[in-house]
DNA sequence: TGAAATTAGTTTAAGCTTGAACCAACAGCC
DNA sequence: GGCTGTTGGTTCAAGCTTAAACTAATTTCA
């Protein structure tokens, strides 16, 4: 008899949902009460902070997995803000590049160190060695899951 | 040196947020490409697919961790589909109880097994063993997380 | 009993997100 | 140079999602 009907599969996807729905509303309720931001916000301003030489559009949309028309929609909203600034590629005129500007960084810089501890502490009722073999079987099930989406 | 600065934590957050996304897009992609649905529809109907009763729609909102106003939306446009229906509890006035119709019924049973037999397909090139190792943890930490955040 | 607190759902405004259609700029090729 | 195809972003409509304010019904308890 065949074991592999998909039970396992769909069982491991629904506690993996379970633990992102978890975090992602208490990441996303801390920003809020905090800093009063948004998880969309923030995860643009801290991927613009790892590239200080600026990011473009596209770039951000691949690296956040989101599509191309957030990100225009999402970077329009923190510019509107002045937390980042839009500019043409001087030698590529179709990219545009976008940097955080100081009150950007300013603003990352608050909320990152809290954000973290926040996350830290939402797990620090697991066994330490739990988190490390969690951590190295989630890398291998991403590279899996990379590799089964080009097929 | 205290080691717990939260870098392992960060980073198994990325990394099951990565795993959650790729499995997400691919889910969702296949929903609407096979069925012409959505996962937020899909996950209703699933879920009242397994209660034959009906489902309050509170009671929807806590199993599918989203809002209440949420459901309210999701379930207003399934009933204008014709695949939901809403009845008022007869005891309790308050309660709004969901039911599937026929149409949709047969809608769940459409997509199911495809939905099912996709997500194993996505997860085929890992190690049933680190499947099981994984799945095992990520129930752990759900029980971990839950316990966080009553705190 | 009946006022106060709780619970179930709805509504609303704002923001998030997608997918598709679109425009402009670049790259390859003849 | 000037087609042709590709790439980077924007726009648009629709749907998703949240948080907060609200209404109505029930429960609690003095």
């Amino acid at each position: 008899m065949r074991q592999h009907d998909g039970v396992l599969e769909t069982r491991l996807w629904l506690r993996l949902l379970a633990c992102y729905n978890l975090v992602e509303a208490e990441l996303r309720n801390h920003l809020r009460k905090a800093f009063g931001s948004t998880l969309a916000r923030f995860d643009v301003l801290v991927q613009l902070e790892r590239s200080p030489d600026g990011s473009a559009m596209g770039e951000l949309s691949q690296r956040l997995m989101v599509t191309k028309g957030n990100i225009t929609d999402v970077i329009g909203r923190l510019e509107g803000d002045g937390l980042v600034e839009r500019r043409r590629d001087p030698i590529d005129a179709r990219i545009q590049r976008v940097y955080l500007t100081p009150a950007g960084k300013r603003s990352v810089d608050d909320m990152l160190p809290a954000h973290n501890r926040r996350l830290a502490e939402l797990m620090q009722g697991a066994n330490r060695r739990d988190l490390e073999a969690l951590d190295e079987m989630l890398g291998r099930l991403r590279a899996v899951l990379r590799e089964a989406r080009k097929v």
